[in-house]
DNA sequence: GAATTAAAGATAGCAAGCTAATTAATAGGT
DNA sequence: ACCTATTAATTAGCTTGCTATCTTTAATTC
Protein backbone atom coordinates (compact mmCIF):
# COMPACT_ATOMS: atom_id res chain seq x y z
CA UNK A 1 0.00 0.00 0.00
CA UNK A 2 2.89 1.93 1.24
CA UNK A 3 4.94 3.29 -1.86
CA UNK A 4 8.02 3.79 0.79
CA UNK A 5 10.95 3.11 -1.05
CA UNK A 6 14.13 2.68 -0.08
CA UNK A 7 14.81 5.26 -1.98
CA UNK A 8 12.76 7.64 -0.03
CA UNK A 9 15.00 6.42 3.53
CA UNK A 10 18.00 6.78 1.38
CA UNK A 11 17.13 10.93 0.56
CA UNK A 12 15.94 11.21 4.38
CA UNK A 13 19.06 9.95 5.80
CA UNK A 14 21.30 11.73 2.91
CA UNK A 15 19.72 15.26 4.18
CA UNK A 16 20.44 15.19 7.33
CA UNK A 17 24.76 14.02 6.22
CA UNK A 18 24.71 16.69 4.06
CA UNK A 19 23.30 19.47 6.38
CA UNK A 20 25.56 18.65 9.08
CA UNK A 21 28.50 18.44 7.14
CA UNK A 22 28.04 21.38 5.36
CA UNK A 23 27.38 23.38 8.52
CA UNK A 24 30.37 22.33 10.25
CA UNK A 25 32.51 22.82 7.21
CA UNK A 26 31.56 26.13 7.06
CA UNK A 27 31.73 26.84 10.61
CA UNK A 28 35.31 25.81 10.46
CA UNK A 29 35.67 28.16 7.67
CA UNK A 30 34.12 31.07 9.92
CA UNK A 31 35.79 30.15 13.25
CA UNK A 32 38.98 32.30 12.34
CA UNK A 33 36.55 34.96 12.20
CA UNK A 34 34.85 34.79 15.49
CA UNK A 35 31.68 33.77 13.87
CA UNK A 36 29.11 30.86 13.34
CA UNK A 37 26.88 29.86 10.88
CA UNK A 38 23.86 30.61 12.37
CA UNK A 39 25.16 33.86 13.89
CA UNK A 40 26.20 34.84 10.15
CA UNK A 41 22.61 34.07 9.36
CA UNK A 42 21.31 36.34 10.91
CA UNK A 43 23.39 39.35 10.47
CA UNK A 44 22.68 38.50 6.54
CA UNK A 45 19.38 38.72 6.93
CA UNK A 46 19.25 41.66 9.28
CA UNK A 47 21.34 43.36 6.17
CA UNK A 48 19.05 42.31 3.61
CA UNK A 49 15.93 42.93 5.71
CA UNK A 50 16.23 46.80 5.86
CA UNK A 51 15.89 48.46 9.03
CA UNK A 52 12.98 48.29 11.52
CA UNK A 53 12.29 44.56 11.43
CA UNK A 54 11.27 42.76 14.65
CA UNK A 55 12.67 40.12 16.02
CA UNK A 56 9.77 37.68 15.44
CA UNK A 57 9.88 38.43 11.56
CA UNK A 58 13.71 37.90 11.67
CA UNK A 59 13.07 34.47 13.30
CA UNK A 60 10.79 33.79 10.66
CA UNK A 61 12.52 34.78 7.39
CA UNK A 62 15.42 32.61 9.20
CA UNK A 63 13.21 29.41 9.74
CA UNK A 64 13.83 29.60 13.45
CA UNK A 65 11.93 29.79 16.69
CA UNK A 66 11.82 32.88 19.35
CA UNK A 67 13.68 31.51 21.91
CA UNK A 68 16.47 30.38 19.27
CA UNK A 69 16.77 33.54 17.98
CA UNK A 70 17.01 35.52 21.23
CA UNK A 71 20.28 33.54 22.18
CA UNK A 72 21.97 34.28 18.58
CA UNK A 73 20.69 38.06 18.66
CA UNK A 74 22.49 38.00 22.79
CA UNK A 75 25.66 36.74 21.06
CA UNK A 76 25.92 39.25 18.03
CA UNK A 77 24.88 42.10 20.37
CA UNK A 78 27.45 41.06 23.35
CA UNK A 79 29.88 41.34 19.90
CA UNK A 80 28.77 44.59 19.26
CA UNK A 81 27.64 43.61 15.77
CA UNK A 82 23.99 44.22 16.34
CA UNK A 83 21.49 46.41 17.96
CA UNK A 84 17.67 46.01 19.49
CA UNK A 85 15.74 49.02 20.03
CA UNK A 86 12.20 49.25 21.58
CA UNK A 87 9.94 49.28 18.07
CA UNK A 88 8.47 52.43 18.31
CA UNK A 89 4.06 52.47 18.97
CA UNK A 90 4.65 48.71 20.12
CA UNK A 91 6.82 48.42 22.95
CA UNK A 92 6.91 45.23 23.48
CA UNK A 93 8.60 44.64 20.11
CA UNK A 94 12.14 45.36 19.55
CA UNK A 95 13.47 46.43 15.97
CA UNK A 96 17.08 45.30 15.06
CA UNK A 97 20.00 47.14 13.02
CA UNK A 98 23.40 46.77 12.34
CA UNK A 99 26.34 48.16 13.77
CA UNK A 100 28.67 50.83 12.25
CA UNK A 101 30.83 47.98 13.46
CA UNK A 102 29.11 45.28 11.31
CA UNK A 103 29.68 46.58 8.02
CA UNK A 104 33.09 45.54 6.93
CA UNK A 105 32.70 42.71 8.51
CA UNK A 106 29.71 41.48 6.98
CA UNK A 107 31.16 41.94 2.91
CA UNK A 108 34.52 39.82 3.98
CA UNK A 109 32.07 37.15 5.97
CA UNK A 110 30.11 36.70 2.81
CA UNK A 111 32.87 36.48 0.39
CA UNK A 112 34.36 33.31 2.79
CA UNK A 113 30.51 31.63 2.85
CA UNK A 114 29.84 32.40 -1.18
CA UNK A 115 33.01 30.44 -1.95
CA UNK A 116 32.01 27.27 0.36
CA UNK A 117 29.32 27.20 -1.42
CA UNK A 118 30.90 27.40 -4.71
CA UNK A 119 33.22 24.29 -3.88
CA UNK A 120 30.37 22.63 -2.87
CA UNK A 121 27.74 23.40 -5.92
CA UNK A 122 29.85 24.88 -8.37
CA UNK A 123 29.78 21.47 -10.17
CA UNK A 124 25.76 20.82 -10.17
CA UNK A 125 23.63 21.90 -12.47
CA UNK A 126 21.07 24.75 -12.45
CA UNK A 127 18.29 22.09 -13.34
CA UNK A 128 19.74 20.07 -10.97
CA UNK A 129 19.58 22.76 -7.94
CA UNK A 130 16.14 24.03 -9.12
CA UNK A 131 14.82 20.42 -8.92
CA UNK A 132 16.09 20.20 -5.46
CA UNK A 133 14.50 23.37 -4.33
CA UNK A 134 10.93 21.84 -6.20
CA UNK A 135 11.53 18.90 -4.03
CA UNK A 136 12.00 21.33 -0.71
CA UNK A 137 8.99 23.44 -0.99
CA UNK A 138 7.01 20.50 -1.71
CA UNK A 139 8.02 18.96 1.66
CA UNK A 140 7.92 21.85 3.75
CA UNK A 141 4.16 22.47 1.88
CA UNK A 142 3.16 18.91 3.58
CA UNK A 143 4.64 19.79 6.54
CA UNK A 144 2.74 22.68 6.88
CA UNK A 145 -0.68 20.99 5.76
CA UNK A 146 0.42 18.26 8.42
CA UNK A 147 0.75 21.01 10.88
CA UNK A 148 -2.34 22.75 10.25
CA UNK A 149 -4.01 19.30 10.38
CA UNK A 150 -2.88 19.14 13.89
CA UNK A 151 -3.86 22.32 14.92
CA UNK A 152 -7.18 22.07 13.57
CA UNK A 153 -7.45 18.96 15.45
CA UNK A 154 -6.16 20.66 19.02
CA UNK A 155 -8.50 23.17 18.75
CA UNK A 156 -11.46 20.75 18.37
CA UNK A 157 -10.19 18.61 21.29
CA UNK A 158 -9.69 21.76 23.51
CA UNK A 159 -13.42 22.66 22.26
CA UNK A 160 -15.64 19.31 23.14
CA UNK A 161 -15.71 19.08 26.68
CA UNK B 1 34.23 34.48 -12.24
CA UNK B 2 31.81 32.72 -9.68
CA UNK B 3 28.53 31.22 -10.70
CA UNK B 4 27.09 31.54 -7.27
CA UNK B 5 23.79 32.00 -8.42
CA UNK B 6 20.99 33.05 -5.95
CA UNK B 7 19.43 29.23 -6.77
CA UNK B 8 22.61 28.30 -4.70
CA UNK B 9 22.02 30.36 -2.43
CA UNK B 10 18.30 29.80 -1.73
CA UNK B 11 19.29 25.80 -1.81
CA UNK B 12 21.84 26.03 1.05
CA UNK B 13 18.98 28.31 3.22
CA UNK B 14 16.03 25.32 2.32
CA UNK B 15 18.11 22.99 3.01
CA UNK B 16 18.62 23.79 6.31
CA UNK B 17 14.64 24.78 6.74
CA UNK B 18 13.71 21.64 5.73
CA UNK B 19 16.20 19.56 7.49
CA UNK B 20 14.58 21.32 10.47
CA UNK B 21 11.29 21.19 10.27
CA UNK B 22 11.37 17.48 9.63
CA UNK B 23 13.46 16.73 12.57
CA UNK B 24 10.67 18.70 14.47
CA UNK B 25 7.96 17.08 13.01
CA UNK B 26 9.39 13.48 13.85
CA UNK B 27 10.16 14.28 17.23
CA UNK B 28 6.63 15.11 18.02
CA UNK B 29 5.60 11.81 16.13
CA UNK B 30 7.84 9.95 18.73
CA UNK B 31 7.67 11.98 21.51
CA UNK B 32 4.58 10.33 23.40
CA UNK B 33 6.90 6.89 22.05
CA UNK B 34 9.32 8.42 24.21
CA UNK B 35 11.77 8.49 21.47
CA UNK B 36 13.51 11.18 19.46
CA UNK B 37 14.89 10.81 15.57
CA UNK B 38 18.30 10.97 16.98
CA UNK B 39 17.51 7.73 19.07
CA UNK B 40 15.72 6.23 17.23
CA UNK B 41 18.35 6.18 14.11
CA UNK B 42 20.69 4.86 16.32
CA UNK B 43 18.38 2.28 17.28
CA UNK B 44 17.66 1.12 13.84
CA UNK B 45 21.06 1.48 12.41
CA UNK B 46 22.03 -1.39 15.53
CA UNK B 47 19.23 -3.23 14.15
CA UNK B 48 20.44 -3.11 10.58
CA UNK B 49 23.80 -3.27 11.35
CA UNK B 50 24.14 -7.25 12.88
CA UNK B 51 25.66 -7.72 15.65
CA UNK B 52 29.31 -7.09 17.01
CA UNK B 53 29.03 -3.35 15.66
CA UNK B 54 31.82 -1.04 17.34
CA UNK B 55 30.52 2.21 18.42
CA UNK B 56 32.92 3.93 15.77
CA UNK B 57 31.67 1.65 12.88
CA UNK B 58 28.26 3.15 13.85
CA UNK B 59 29.35 6.76 14.11
CA UNK B 60 30.34 6.28 10.65
CA UNK B 61 27.42 4.88 9.67
CA UNK B 62 25.79 7.09 10.98
CA UNK B 63 27.41 10.27 10.04
CA UNK B 64 27.95 11.31 13.49
CA UNK B 65 31.13 12.06 15.99
CA UNK B 66 31.81 9.67 18.24
CA UNK B 67 30.93 12.10 21.39
CA UNK B 68 27.96 12.69 19.93
CA UNK B 69 27.10 8.88 19.68
CA UNK B 70 28.49 8.37 22.87
CA UNK B 71 25.18 10.41 24.36
CA UNK B 72 22.97 8.93 22.64
CA UNK B 73 24.04 5.71 23.52
CA UNK B 74 23.92 6.29 27.17
CA UNK B 75 19.84 7.47 26.81
CA UNK B 76 19.36 4.54 24.90
CA UNK B 77 21.40 2.01 27.66
CA UNK B 78 19.49 3.72 30.34
CA UNK B 79 16.15 3.13 28.80
CA UNK B 80 17.30 -0.75 28.46
CA UNK B 81 16.77 -1.11 24.90
CA UNK B 82 20.81 -0.86 23.86
CA UNK B 83 23.69 -3.18 25.55
CA UNK B 84 27.24 -2.17 25.34
CA UNK B 85 29.54 -5.30 25.49
CA UNK B 86 33.30 -4.91 25.91
CA UNK B 87 34.39 -6.77 22.38
CA UNK B 88 36.47 -9.38 21.79
CA UNK B 89 40.26 -9.37 21.26
CA UNK B 90 40.15 -5.67 21.97
CA UNK B 91 39.33 -4.55 25.09
CA UNK B 92 39.46 -0.95 24.22
CA UNK B 93 36.51 -1.37 22.06
CA UNK B 94 32.84 -2.34 22.89
CA UNK B 95 30.64 -4.18 20.59
CA UNK B 96 26.28 -3.11 20.51
CA UNK B 97 23.33 -5.08 20.45
CA UNK B 98 19.50 -4.37 20.72
CA UNK B 99 18.30 -5.70 24.31
CA UNK B 100 15.05 -7.94 23.47
CA UNK B 101 12.92 -5.75 25.33
CA UNK B 102 13.95 -3.11 22.03
CA UNK B 103 12.24 -5.45 19.15
CA UNK B 104 8.56 -4.79 19.95
CA UNK B 105 9.51 -1.41 20.00
CA UNK B 106 11.60 -1.32 17.08
CA UNK B 107 8.54 -2.36 15.10
CA UNK B 108 6.20 0.37 15.84
CA UNK B 109 8.82 3.10 15.92
CA UNK B 110 9.35 2.10 12.39
CA UNK B 111 6.00 2.42 11.24
CA UNK B 112 5.50 5.87 12.76
CA UNK B 113 8.72 6.62 11.02
CA UNK B 114 7.85 5.23 7.70
CA UNK B 115 4.40 7.05 7.79
CA UNK B 116 5.68 9.96 8.26
CA UNK B 117 7.98 9.88 5.48
CA UNK B 118 5.41 8.94 3.23
CA UNK B 119 3.62 11.89 4.32
CA UNK B 120 6.09 14.30 3.50
CA UNK B 121 7.44 12.29 0.04
CA UNK B 122 4.56 10.66 -1.06
CA UNK B 123 4.49 13.37 -3.70
CA UNK B 124 7.45 13.57 -4.47
CA UNK B 125 7.87 11.49 -7.95
CA UNK B 126 11.21 9.06 -7.59
CA UNK B 127 12.95 10.41 -10.45
CA UNK B 128 13.41 13.94 -7.91
CA UNK B 129 14.28 12.03 -5.26
CA UNK B 130 17.24 9.97 -7.60
CA UNK B 131 18.27 13.33 -8.45
CA UNK B 132 18.41 14.82 -4.95
CA UNK B 133 20.40 12.07 -4.18
CA UNK B 134 22.60 12.73 -6.39
CA UNK B 135 23.03 16.19 -5.77
CA UNK B 136 23.54 15.11 -2.13
CA UNK B 137 26.30 12.99 -2.90
CA UNK B 138 28.12 15.26 -5.07
CA UNK B 139 28.19 17.82 -2.49
CA UNK B 140 29.68 15.18 0.19
CA UNK B 141 32.13 14.36 -2.19
CA UNK B 142 33.09 17.96 -2.63
CA UNK B 143 33.38 18.10 1.01
CA UNK B 144 35.18 15.01 1.29
CA UNK B 145 37.95 16.57 -1.32
CA UNK B 146 37.98 19.40 0.81
CA UNK B 147 38.77 17.97 3.74
CA UNK B 148 41.26 15.75 2.32
CA UNK B 149 43.01 19.19 0.89
CA UNK B 150 43.14 20.67 4.38
CA UNK B 151 44.72 17.33 5.86
CA UNK B 152 47.25 17.45 3.52
CA UNK B 153 47.96 21.17 3.90
CA UNK B 154 48.18 20.21 7.93
CA UNK B 155 50.43 17.70 7.63
CA UNK B 156 52.55 19.99 5.45
CA UNK B 157 52.36 22.78 7.84
CA UNK B 158 53.38 20.64 10.39
CA UNK B 159 56.21 19.14 8.84
CA UNK B 160 58.12 21.94 7.51
CA UNK B 161 59.60 23.65 11.16
C1' DG C 1 -13.99 51.16 30.31
C1' DA C 2 -12.84 46.74 32.56
C1' DA C 3 -11.68 42.08 31.74
C1' DT C 4 -10.04 38.78 28.81
C1' DT C 5 -7.16 37.19 25.06
C1' DA C 6 -3.36 37.52 22.15
C1' DA C 7 1.32 38.79 21.04
C1' DA C 8 6.57 39.96 21.59
C1' DG C 9 10.31 38.95 23.87
C1' DA C 10 12.93 36.53 27.46
C1' DT C 11 14.07 32.63 30.59
C1' DA C 12 14.65 27.81 31.83
C1' DG C 13 15.71 23.43 30.64
C1' DC C 14 16.50 19.65 27.41
C1' DA C 15 18.52 17.31 23.03
C1' DA C 16 21.92 16.66 19.72
C1' DG C 17 25.61 18.27 17.26
C1' DC C 18 30.64 19.73 17.41
C1' DT C 19 35.89 20.11 19.04
C1' DA C 20 39.49 19.38 22.41
C1' DA C 21 41.48 16.77 25.68
C1' DT C 22 41.74 12.17 28.78
C1' DT C 23 42.23 7.33 29.54
C1' DA C 24 43.19 2.89 28.46
C1' DA C 25 44.74 -0.44 25.24
C1' DT C 26 46.77 -1.94 20.90
C1' DA C 27 50.15 -1.67 17.09
C1' DG C 28 54.59 -0.55 15.26
C1' DG C 29 59.40 0.59 14.93
C1' DT C 30 64.31 0.10 16.39
C1' DA D 1 61.72 -6.05 24.54
C1' DC D 2 60.74 -1.22 24.93
C1' DC D 3 59.27 3.18 23.51
C1' DT D 4 56.27 5.60 20.61
C1' DA D 5 52.05 6.06 17.62
C1' DT D 6 47.50 5.29 17.04
C1' DT D 7 43.02 4.03 18.24
C1' DA D 8 38.27 3.36 20.97
C1' DA D 9 35.70 5.30 24.08
C1' DT D 10 34.78 8.89 27.27
C1' DT D 11 34.42 13.49 29.53
C1' DA D 12 34.03 18.47 29.42
C1' DG D 13 32.31 22.41 27.45
C1' DC D 14 30.27 25.07 23.70
C1' DT D 15 26.49 26.09 20.04
C1' DT D 16 22.12 25.74 18.11
C1' DG D 17 17.89 23.90 17.94
C1' DC D 18 13.37 22.87 20.43
C1' DT D 19 9.16 23.33 23.94
C1' DA D 20 7.02 25.26 27.96
C1' DT D 21 6.43 29.01 30.73
C1' DC D 22 6.63 33.95 32.29
C1' DT D 23 6.31 39.09 31.84
C1' DT D 24 4.91 42.93 29.76
C1' DT D 25 2.19 45.26 26.54
C1' DA D 26 -1.39 45.64 23.07
C1' DA D 27 -5.92 44.29 21.11
C1' DT D 28 -10.62 42.47 21.69
C1' DT D 29 -14.72 41.77 23.68
C1' DC D 30 -18.55 42.40 26.70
Amino acid sequence: MFADSPEKERFAAELGRVYRSWRTLVDTQLRPLGMTQARWMALLYIARGGSGMLQKDLAERMGIEGPTLVKLLDALEAAGLVARTEAEGDRRGKTLALTPAAAPIVGEIERVVAGSRQRLLGDVSDADIASCIRVFETIRDNIAAYDHARERAGRDAAGED
